[in-house]
DNA sequence: AATAAAAGAATGAACGTTCATTTTTTAATA
DNA sequence: TATTAAAAAATGAACGTTCATTCTTTTATT
């Protein structure tokens, strides 16, 4: 395999195949045959990019975690009030579970599956660490609840992703005022109530 | 396939080994007979019980889907005042996730993949209709956010099953503390703030 | 001309499902 | 009750297909 010297766009292509068909059709019913179709290559194609199906769907896992996790820290700043880069980072990941909607579907389904090595997800999770730093700080200055940061993930966090799974499905649809609703659910959950 | 008279424990056991083998390696990495090996039959029987693999997925989520919120309002009753009725069903729904954890996660995985047809999910959103109810009353009487339900659903109840995966994973373990923790979040998120 | 990249066809293994047969259960008869 | 016939349930082996992956040949690049 080594590293090609052409064609970024061909592994793109295959990247960007893999998640559709995956979210449209699960792992189990997204043969090789059929990515390689959408990326417009042979089947033979993949394998000068990928070591095999597994290796595509972990490194299709890995690209997009960071791609998500870039974009939600991009304007954050570690200097901010606790509220106030919360409130930024937590929009930050609202938009991109809404924009890069197929991306996050992706993810939520790696997460929530055996489809990926644990090791590529160990990799995916390291990628969060401000947001942990920011809320180490809020525990510190009594502004954020005292409890573990697996708690403060699935309430402030991690409700975004079945809304975006619910969308995605056509049972409703999110508007502006949703998403800050949304977010008072989330700050309420977090925050110290006094 | 009709219905076969004898040996509702073939079924059953067919059922559980599907939840186990599903769990750990996913739907596109459990053969048939796999499945058929660990129930302790052949796997021509499968096809006695069910049509086919999709089938056997599908009936395993409808009937996992039933026993949960089977036992989330075994003890509910509507007359319940709306914080008391609440906490109920969310320790109940709780305790089944910690100690149903197979069922859970076998429910977690279909509620994130499209593994399960469209129609068998549907049949399992209908039996969430009492605390559909609950939240209703709630928001007449003031005392619950008067927001989506999906909302409400989204930050009451569904943390609990990505806590229920991070504990399965190994990366936590869940106290009776925690518990009190998380209701406290899931109240103070869906709860109206005076 | 030499090398790297890509392609299509080929391969072997694994899978879901079915088939032909046997085993077990039920019902009928004496 | 003992014996036998019929029906139901279960089985292991086999089938046809699909899939991931590799092999050989062609095309593009330097």
């Amino acid at each position: 395999m080594a590293k090609l010297q052409k064609s970024i766009e061909k592994r793109n292509a295959l990247i960007k195949a893999t998640i559709e068909l995956v979210n449209n059709n699960g792992f189990h019913a997204t043969p090789m045959s059929k990515i390689a179709k959408m990326a417009n290559v042979s089947p033979a194609t993949i394998y000068l990019y990928f070591e095999n199906k597994q290796d595509l769907v972990n490194q299709t896992y890995v690209e997009v975690k960071a791609e998500y996790t870039k974009y939600a820290f991009e304007t954050y700043d570690e200097n901010m009030p606790i509220e106030k880069g919360f409130k930024l980072i937590w929009k930050r990941i609202a938009d991109f579970k809404l924009k890069e909607c197929e991306s996050a579907m992706f993810l939520a389904q790696c997460d929530n599956t055996p489809m990926i090595d644990e090791i590529s997800r160990q990799e995916g999770i390291k990628h969060l660490q401000p947001l942990l730093n920011l809320w180490a700080r809020g525990k510190n200055e009594g502004i954020i609840k005292p409890i573990s940061d697996y708690l403060l993930y699935a309430y402030a966090i991690n409700p975004l992703s079945f809304l975006m799974i619910s969308q995605k499905r056509g049972a409703i649809t999110l508007d502006a005022n949703h998403i800050e609703e949304a977010y008072e659910a989330a700050w309420s959950s977090i925050k110290v109530c006094k």
